[in-house]
DNA sequence: GCGACAG
DNA sequence: ATCTTGTCGC
């Protein structure tokens, strides 16, 4: 079988990744970054896991802010239509998020996303995907770069160091906790770098993760035991 | 042409 | 994402 670079997914379709390549050039267009204008009382975290080979189970968890307390955890069930490749997560993994997001009885001011906002080689993370989508602010924070260069910011925790491509910065590295490693904030839709920053430090407690994409994690595992 | 590559 | 034990360091 065929393999896509150095990952051992099948490659794709060359018709289909042109295809969702110009999907995501007409939704750059629409893309909004700015201040945002809401009073954040609500946030909300995602993140999806496996369940074999092409079933994934979508978490939301709904915290208030600034205390970040729990108020509502959901889940869902479903299909994958693509294989995973880098810079079209969201064609992968949206789908079933966004079903797992109609599931909850309030509705957040935000939404952090696990992985990319605009910092994606066409500006069209899951983050900003999903925004997109909702019409709703969205955030990413996620674990590893994937477009862009930036130098180590500092050891300690609050320490950022901008995350540039092609002459723009499209994301802070952010230091969330003493010699650990940092993690990558970008603004999804309706948001700004800056806000998306400080919200994201503002979640965060002792650990490494921000409480929304923590928790929305952790929950993920716990409901996918309860499917098995 | 050779690497790099969210989850 | 997922497969997986012990182990090093704060």
């Amino acid at each position: 079988m065929a393999y896509y670079r150095r990952f051992d997914y099948p490659t794709p379709d060359p018709a289909i990744l042109a295809r969702l390549t110009e999907q995501q050039r007409e939704m750059q267009e629409r893309i909004i970054l700015q201040k945002p204008d809401f009073d954040l009382k609500l946030i909300a975290g995602c993140d999806s896991s496996f369940i074999g080979e092409d079933t994934i189970l979508s978490a939301f968890v709904l915290l208030t802010y600034p205390a970040l307390e729990l108020v509502e955890k959901v889940w869902h069930v479903g299909p994958v239509e693509l294989p995973y490749i880098p810079g079209f997560l969201a064609f992968r993994e949206a789908p079933n998020l966004l079903k797992a997001y109609e599931k909850l009885q309030q509705k957040p001011d935000l939404i952090m996303v696990d992985g990319h906002g605009i910092s994606h080689p066409r500006r069209l993370g899951i983050a900003t995907h999903v925004g997109l989508h909702l019409n709703k602010p969205t955030m990413g924070v996620a674990k590893k770069v994937l477009v862009g260069k930036y130098k180590e910011p500092e050891v300690t925790k609050g320490s950022v160091s901008p995350l540039v491509y092609k002459d723009e910065i499209i994301a802070n590295v952010l230091r969330t906790k003493d010699n650990v490693k940092p993690v990558f904030v970008s603004p999804g839709h309706l948001m700004d770098l800056e806000s998306a920053t400080s919200i994201a430090m503002a979640c965060t407690t002792k650990y490494k993760l921000p409480e929304p994409t923590r928790l929305a994690d952790h929950y993920a595992a716990v409901f996918k035991q309860e499917v098995k």
